[in-house]
DNA sequence: ATGGGCCTTCCAGCTACTGTAAGGTCAAGG
DNA sequence: CCTTGACCTTACAGTAGCTGGAAGGCCCAT
């Protein structure tokens, strides 16, 4: 199978997968003639990778848990701290982003947003430049 | 005012500040020696940056709000709707990890963490490569 | 032989910095 | 005067994870 066809039954662009290759998480035959030469397993794994990723598993990680999953003799425990450690992530990003959330829709909702220039969002980002205004107290 | 005391009034590293430079987000004076001269108004805008990037913004809406900043004939609408379109893509990306977060968090929890090596995690992360073991349905 | 669609490698670029190397400047101390 | 050390300068490389493009090879159909 060419690198076209493992694209298409793995769901990752062809790019994406000469990447993978390069960063050594898989490693396809060749083909006479140079062509890459993907086995099913192969389709497997790069499916295997697609998914972690859209999981938002980092690169490093995904080689981990494709070394997990070629592992027959892993351990459950490795892959589910694998896969924690990823959650606290998430969970930390997403407390992140809704704090960043809330001061901005605090700071749209009070602006007039029309012709005049007065905007208290404008005033929100000097404020930092003019700590004597006052945002602690 | 060189580098160094600006990074520690505008809270960036000087690094950064030399880089905004060279992006053309602010243009500090030279001394004879070559050094950056900062006046009070250059560390007023790094702030202002420092603030915008804290809340999200990208560079080049940073660019935008800026310029916006420092226009006394802006309209408030123009500020309101950068902050806008920000808000929503910050609104796409936490459910976009909340839904990773919650099939994350349905695995880990579905998994032992033992010792041994059966793993629902690694299942689900194969099974985007075995249609056949159904996950519709 | 020629056209088109696939494949190859290599290099550049994206975001927003960060690190490092090699060197210039300046004030203090001996 | 010289050294030391903290500051400053530029330029280049590297980070994550691809993505695009150039230049060329392979293969099949006409």
């Amino acid at each position: 199978m060419n690198i076209g066809d493992a694209a298409t039954a793995s769901g990752l662009p062809a790019k994406t997968i000469r990447y993978y290759e390069e960063i050594g998480l898989i490693l396809p035959s060749r083909d006479g003639n140079g062509y890459r030469a993907f086995a099913t397993r192969d389709v497997h794994r790069l499916a295997f990778l697609a998914r972690a990723r859209a999981l938002g598993f980092s690169i490093e990680e995904c080689r981990a848990l494709m070394a997990l999953y070629e592992d027959e003799d892993r351990a459950s425990e490795d892959v589910k701290h694998l896969a924690e450690q990823h959650l606290q992530r998430i969970d930390r990003r997403i407390a992140e982003l809704q704090a960043l959330r809330d001061t901005l829709a605090g700071l749209v909702q009070s602006c007039a947003g029309d012709n005049r220039p007065d905007c208290p969002i404008l005033d929100d980002l000097a404020s930092a430049a003019r700590p004597a205004q006052a945002e602690s107290g």
